[in-house]
DNA sequence: CTCTTTGCAAACATTTTGCACTGCT
DNA sequence: AGCAGTGCAAAATGTTTGCAAAGAG
């Protein structure tokens, strides 16, 4: 078992509390959580919300958590779990995010298609869904 | 020929020189525009920032507009076009972005997916790629 | 002990809001 | 004329930065 401390000192960065707590609190959400979120799950003594700003860029640009793009006015974060891929489905009525792992999700003809056009090299792609959830569907035919 | 003035007109809403302006703007772009850009592509008298906020607030509320989220600081919108469906890619070295439509993009299994296993309706995808463009890979190469 | 990170405060960027005035239909 | 939209100013968010004090290796 190779603790998440161990893994930021392997890449050269001191592993200090709040970036084991940021990456502890990633890796138990199923959601992306926005930076005031993970602040929110922080125990006390909380850290400042810039080091929490200041630690999220470094473990994105380590690899460590990656950013998500809702339509939404925050960034998210999710931990970054090799090979393990998720999406996003978010409802356009109350908000609510569910997170689900495709049973497949084969873009490599589209990949490809961008490769021979547009000769970009596609290392990662984003796929959200949005939608109406079963509450809000129900909330909405009541009407 | 419809004109956008007719189509805001028809949905209820008086059409301003704002908002055909944006409408304009928007159809005009190859590419997803911020705000600000939008703003400064306005012919003189340019409108204050929170009327540009506003209308399109509206007009994405009409469907006419879409926003478009890539993982930056502000948010993009793009022309609703009805049945062209677009993506992008986005080099994560300087930022540059390339709109294409896809020859397909076939996400309906993974749709009935999502219905059957989480009962969300599913009405909109967003998919957005990221990779390094020819000329970053140059550069990096070069190093 | 040295170098990096943290807290704090202030700066910044983006977006939203209240209100009097203007403009669309 | 009447109601909705606009500019202006100010506030609300979300994020970044400089600097002295505290912490990791």
């Amino acid at each position: 078992m190779v603790t998440s401390a161990e893994v930021i000192r392997r890449l050269g960065y001191p592993a200090t509390r709040g970036r084991g707590e940021i990456l502890r609190i990633l890796t138990e959400s199923p959601l992306p959580l926005s930076p005031k979120e993970i602040l929110g799950r922080f125990p006390a003594p909380k850290p400042d919300a810039s080091t929490v700003y200041r630690n999220l860029s470094l473990l994105a640009s380590l690899g460590l958590v990656r950013s998500v793009a809702l339509h939404e006015r925050s960034r998210r974060y999710e931990i970054a779990t090799d090979g393990v891929h998720r999406h996003r489905v978010v409802c356009k009525g109350c908000g609510k995010i569910e997170s689900f792992q495709p049973r497949r999700c084969d873009l490599s003809p589209l990949e490809s298609d961008i490769r021979s056009t547009l000769d970009f090299d596609v290392e990662e792609h984003s796929l959200e869904f949005f939608g109406v959830c079963p509450h809000c569907r129900r909330r909405e035919k009541g009407r």
